[in-house]
DNA sequence: TCGGGCTCCGGGTGG
DNA sequence: CGGAGCCCGA
């Protein structure tokens, strides 16, 4: 009888009998490295959640022992509260969190030896983009030529492998290389000027780190008892460097993913990594959890039947003790707005059927642009819907305008977010007068705030303009001085109001400069809650780190009662008892581009099944004849998925004639050429309408006209109802009757 | 310097 | 189709 069993038995909590055998299993293997390979479903986060609150309980580790990492913000909160559950007021000092999030907070402690301060921006691709612009001007390159675009596709890439400029430099084969190498160089400076880092900076920059100063890597080497990485499928070079490097100690660590599962091979995930994960740890301890306990069994084998021809896979099968279930459902339609009809038809049938809630939906699709007909086939028959990502709230050039003044005052060194705001609203500074500024700041070494300063000083910008930089630079030192003592949310809302830019949106009353308006309120707000969450020492650059790793995924709640439009790519990790897959074109699903790249096309497979198993209870699978794409309109043809999945587990509903039927006008099948009958109809239809005229809705009542807007198939109607309030409708699905 | 209007081009996923 | 960039007139 062993000392280390008996022991571990007398401290097993009682929870381990919350698992089944190999994810008990794989929870109390703590010690030496462990890959566990979790199908969809398989209770990855159970296990991961159950580990730490095992290492806790048996006292094999306190918080700060331990390195949990995710990919996203959700995921990472998830983990965070159900190990808040199992092992309450143990969790302080933990270092759990996503890659970027955890080595941002690293960066934040030790970059001062990179040279960054800790007030550090992070700059997402916008903030890229604009970089390599000025990069590209100050090299007098051609923009077209060496567009923005690629460079930062190229940099990005060299990162994840690790390269620096001038290893670029040296495997330099093409003239096109060398710069690519030169503007890395340029950009990198840059960004060291800036004090900012990009997103492949915070895994980079670590590495860099742990190389100079090897007792800082020893540091953390020894800290860091346990670590846990979520969804290792997904981790690319640099990520697996560093989990090497802060391995090496300890060597206790675990990894949890799903081969079947990879979907980030282009922004730089290397599949080998897991599927190497035995190579690179001879030792380890490998656990597979293959019992599934989302879907049912139908929807697992059509998934599975799919997946199942990839050939850079572990091959396994899922299974599951439910029952089959219904059928995955395939509908064939005439073209994408029948599609967006027909899903919104079956969703609000389903719905009837219930009892069911509009959470209870998803409907995925391939590309963003996909969102927008489903949206508006939903909106028309008022079924509530959320849409996760597309143009992201951050990313609105009113809120980021907000938040460069923020940035600005955050660090005084980031000319980006200066260049962005220096002009807005308008005070007369443009192009010329920004780029003296910026060689001013450059030939003194000063920051670009500094350099506002002492504008006064610089003889070649006119008088007329330097009084403008003198009361901006007035602005901008009086923020810096009230940073010290009101809340972030203060701060913002008394610049956002002595700066005008609520009350210059006003003016404009415009509906778009209205939304706009809100928008700003909206991240007022949203700088308040923070502020309410994290306490009163929560500080504007904590705010800030924060919205820089922040997408829109993260403030998904299930608990909304709105149906959920997103891309296949934001579904991973979540699941709802009904979804629709869009889209099941050749081109679309799998992209085209994929088409002629077979690693690219098992990506592409492998997010088809993704998709499909985030349906609990029932799946359905759609696809267009004709679908509009950049204003034209193209035949496609159904998705080679579609023929790959097992019949048994499917039956298809073509819906071409009933369309047929629904408009009581055939469409004609050589619409390829033509403009589509459909919609020149719609235009007809809607110089029936009027502005000012009565009408009435089946769902909203009478109302007015106040606007239309006949451009086609997308032709739209303001109406104001009396009781609704103002309602945009689409004319097609409108249903307006005259009064 | 600014803003309107035109053209041209992309087209895909995200921390 | 829609957004970004460019040109031109004020």
């Amino acid at each position: 009888m062993s000392n280390r069993s008996s022991k571990a038995s007398a401290k097993t909590p009682g929870f381990l009998e919350d698992l089944n055998s190999q994810q008990s299993a794989a929870v109390s293997q703590t010690e030496g490295p462990v890959l566990i390979l979790a199908g969809a479903g398989s209770g990855k986060t159970r296990v991961l959640t159950y580990r730490i609150a095992y290492l806790l309980a048996n006292g094999l580790a306190d918080a700060s022992d331990i390195l949990a990492m995710t990919f996203t913000n959700k995921a990472a909160g998830e983990m965070r509260e159900r190990v808040a559950k199992l092992a309450p007021d143990r969790m302080a000092g933990m270092w759990i969190g996503t890659f970027h999030s955890l080595f941002a907070r690293l960066m934040r402690r030790e970059g001062e030896r990179l040279g960054y301060s800790s007030n550090f921006a992070i700059y997402d691709e916008s903030d890229q983009l604009a970089v390599l612009k000025q990069v590209v001007t100050d090299l007098k390159l051609s923009m077209q030529e060496f567009s923005p675009k690629m460079l930062s596709y190229r940099i990005s890439n060299a990162k994840n492998r690790l390269a620096l400029p001038n290893d670029l430099h040296e495997q330099a084969e093409t003239p096109l290389d060398e710069i690519v190498a030169r503007v890395y160089q340029l950009y990198q400076n840059r960004l060291l000027e800036l004090n900012a880092m990009d997103f492949d900076d915070l895994l980079i920059k670590p590495i860099e780190l742990f190389e100079r100063f090897p007792l800082v890597a020893e540091y953390y080497q020894d800290k860091f008892h346990y670590l846990l990485v979520d969804e290792y499928q997904d981790t690319n070079h640099a990520q697996y460097i560093l989990l090497k490097i802060l391995a090496a100690k300890h060597r206790n660590i675990a990894v949890v993913g799903d081969d079947d599962q990879s979907i980030y091979r282009w922004r730089g995930a290397d599949i080998r990594n897991i599927l190497d994960f035995e190579k690179d740890y001879p030792d380890c301890k490998k656990y597979h959890l293959e019992q599934n306990y989302r879907s049912t069994g139908k929807i697992l084998a059509a998934a599975h039947s799919v997946v199942k021809n990839n050939r850079q896979r572990h091959p396994k099968e899922l299974w599951t003790n439910k029952p089959d279930g219904e059928d995955v459902c395939l509908l064939e339609v005439e073209n994408d707005l029948a599609e967006a009809r027909i899903v919104v038809n079956k969703l609000i049938r389903e719905f009837k059927q219930g009892p069911r809630n509009f959470g209870d939906f998803a409907v995925l699709y391939r590309t963003n642009a996909q969102s927008r007909v489903i949206e508006e086939a939903l909106r028309s028959e008022s079924v509530p819907y959320l849409i996760v990502g597309g143009v992201k709230f951050y990313e609105r050039k009113e809120v980021k305008d907000v938040l460069a003044y923020l940035r600005l005052l955050s660090n005084p060194a980031d000319a980006i977010s200066f260049r962005r705001i220096v002009n807005y609203p308008a005070r007369g500074i443009g192009e010329a007068t920004i780029n003296k500024l910026e060689e001013f700041a450059r030939q003194h070494h000063l920051t670009i705030v500094e350099a506002l300063n002492r504008a006064s000083t610089i003889d070649s910008i006119q008088p007329r303009i330097r009084e403008e930089i003198s009361a901006f630079a007035q602005l901008i030192s009086k923020y810096t001085l009230l940073k010290q003592e009101l809340s972030p949310a203060e701060l913002a809302a008394a610049l956002v109001d002595e700066v005008g830019i609520a009350r210059d949106l006003k003016q404009e009353g415009t509906l778009d400069s209205i939304n706009r308006m809100e928008n700003v309120r909206e991240l007022l707000l949203a700088i308040a809650e923070f502020s309410a969450k994290n306490g009163r020492t929560s500080t504007l650059d904590d705010y800030l780190q924060q919205v820089s790793l922040t997408t829109d995924l993260d403030s998904l709640t299930d608990r909304t009662n709105a149906v959920t439009l997103m891309t296949l790519h934001s579904a991973k990790g979540l699941e709802f008892p009904i979804v629709f897959i869009v889209g099941m074109e050749e081109g679309l699903f799998p992209l085209s581009r994929s088409i002629t790249d077979p690693p690219a096309l098992e990506e592409e497979r492998r997010l088809f099944y993704v998709g499909a198993t985030r349906a609990k209870e029932k799946l359905y699978l759609t696809w267009s004849r004709f679908r509009r794409r950049f204003g034209d309109g193209m035949q496609s043809v159904p998705s080679r998925f579609i023929k790959e999945l097992d019949p048994e587990t499917t039956h298809l509903e073509s819906s071409l004639h009933s369309v047929r039927a629904e408009r009581r006008r055939p469409i004609s099948d050589d619409a390829f050429d033509a403009p589509m009958p459909d919609y020149a109809d719609q235009s007809q239809e809607s110089n029936e309408y009027r502005i000012g005229m009565r009408v009435m809705h089946e769902i909203f009542g009478k109302g007015t006209i106040l606007k239309i807007d006949p451009s086609g198939a997308q032709a739209k109607i303001l109406v104001l109802f009396d009781t609704a309030g103002k309602r945009r409708l689409i004319l097609p699905y409108a249903k307006l009757e005259i009064l």
